[in-house]
DNA sequence: ATAATGTCTTTTATCGTGAAAAAACATTTT
DNA sequence: AAAATGTTTTTTCACGATAAAAGACATTAT
């Protein structure tokens, strides 16, 4: 097994969502864009489609014969890279327990637990590696720092003098910007949502990376528009081990979310500075409640 | 050949130097400190200075039986990772002209130029990546974003925002932290380069990453202090081809950094500030003025 | 009994290899 | 002639294998 095909599979699922859409797909380079993968992917595609009767195909005509069904689809879980296998798996030895801080991590050992070769491992781990949590000894093994209080109260200052900054761009971007039609947009999202908390609230996560990648992204610098990943990395697992409060947590966060929002739209500095401070003081504050206390980081 | 024996090569450089200092070796654990490696090296390191007739090796007795000559050494180039071989490799391209922002990278390519496997290559492009000099496209090549205006730019936004928060954090350190030793030594060695910037003003640059290092060390935060490898990185191999005024801005820099050390000194925030600012804006000028103008980034 | 040396095992670093996917080139269709 | 399809080549991704290096265990010397 040296590849797996992904790729194709999760482009073909991806796929027969258009089958419902048309009576006739469209030519090989067009769908190849569509869906994001070249046209070597795009005709193994048609050729299975074509196979289990979905279409019917001759060099430009691809009629739609029938619609998908669900047993059409590959599993979900065949269409993961293995780089997310492999954070998955290993996110969930670090936070849901049972990993302390100087604990050395293995690559051998990884790799055969989640059932891979141990190059995909190594690199993984060098890409972890950014996020600050795991670090590397000279021709030797890893070790993890551990996700601590420090690290906690480290990225969120990082956090925040990104916000800040990035923030205060934004206000000061000229009025034909296109950025003010995508906060019109995430504005009326967060109006629904906030509507429909009491059932909704789960979906507030996508929103909030949404919107603070957009204010993120005013700052045009690489180096802050490549922490949110860090940021968003940590919230995403986080959370997911997580749920204590997570309703009230995240309507607290829409009704901050407006007021920040109405803070950029008056483009008035102070107001943007109150707004996204008091933002981020409740955000620091939830992520830090989650983390027991007493887990001190332990440093060579 | 699957992997080099540069650690060991290159330690066994460094334990000839002991050979001059004693008139036999310590026991193998702590040499193995002593050169950073493990007992393993040492004993194939030993096993050769035996063969070469450096020392007698009997058991516990090591004696030295002569000084190593200059033919005992093992040449640089084999003393060094593939890592390093590779990032020179790949700097000397990027730098060194011909490389033009939007440029994709071939892997294989550079494995064949360099003579190395696509591995190596791989695993550097991912450890490389957090420069942001280089992007990946998702299951496709590498794109060179290009060491452009923009990216100084960029760079030294984050620089000072790090430093000048890292400066104010030093200052406030008590007065009986060990830092405040470290920094006393840093002056003496300002001072006496100062003295004899003339002759030995290439001793500079590595005078100043201590200098810097020291003062995010104050941060207590990982990520300020990972990113001076950022920073470093660009000046090291920055400055390798671009020696224009190199005595007159080192000769600049002494001074500023003495000031901005007497500041550090005086815990005045102010006058930190004030002095902190004022050789980073000199840095940023510097390394600006020496990027070909009208070089803009091709974005997508 | 502590710390060294001697020996054996495990892990890391790197390569070559092969399938998946992309990209380039050639041919046909509109 | 422009854009599609058909075909071939190249590149990326991931694996298992192997030597270097680290680490663990057993034995011996102080």
């Amino acid at each position: 097994m040296s590849k797996s095909n992904n790729v194709y599979k999760d482009a073909y699922n991806r796929g027969l969502r258009l089958l419902d859409e048309t009576k006739s797909l469209p030519s090989e380079p067009e769908l190849g864009v569509l869906l994001g993968v070249s046209r070597t992917t795009i005709r193994t595609i048609l050729a299975r489609m074509e196979e289990t009767g979905l279409i019917a195909w001759n060099k430009r005509s691809k009629t739609v014969l029938r619609a998908p069904r669900p047993d059409d689809f590959f599993p979900e879980e065949e269409t993961d890279t293995l780089s997310q296998i492999i954070e998955r798996s290993f996110m969930r030895r670090l936070l849901a327990g049972g990993a302390e801080a100087g604990m050395q991590i293995n690559e051998l050992e990884l790799a055969r637990e989640i059932g891979v070769g141990t190059t995909s491992v190594r690199e993984f781990l060098i890409r972890f590696s950014r996020f600050g949590l795991i670090e590397k000894r000279r021709n030797s093994h890893w070790v993890l720092k551990g996700f601590t209080r420090a690290f906690a109260l480290e990225l969120t200052e990082i956090r925040e003098m990104f916000e800040l900054r990035s923030a205060a761009a934004f206000a000061a971007l000229p009025q034909d910007s296109a950025v003010w039609a995508d906060l019109d947009l995430l504005e009326d999202e967060h109006r629904l949502l906030a509507r429909e908390i009491a059932t909704r609230f789960n979906e507030f996560s996508e929103l909030d990376e949404r919107f603070h990648r957009l204010i993120h992204r005013a700052s045009h610098n690489r180096f802050i528009v490549d922490f949110y990943d860090v940021i968003a990395m940590i919230f995403h697992y986080h959370y997911q081990w997580n749920k204590a409060q997570e309703r009230e947590r995240n309507e607290v966060a829409v009704t901050e979310h407006l007021a920040y929002i109405a803070a950029l739209k008056s483009r008035d500095l102070g107001k943007v500075d109150t707004a996204c401070r008091k933002h981020l003081k409740s955000a620091r504050h939830t992520l830090l409640t989650s983390i027991p206390e007493g887990q001190q980081p332990q440093q060579a």
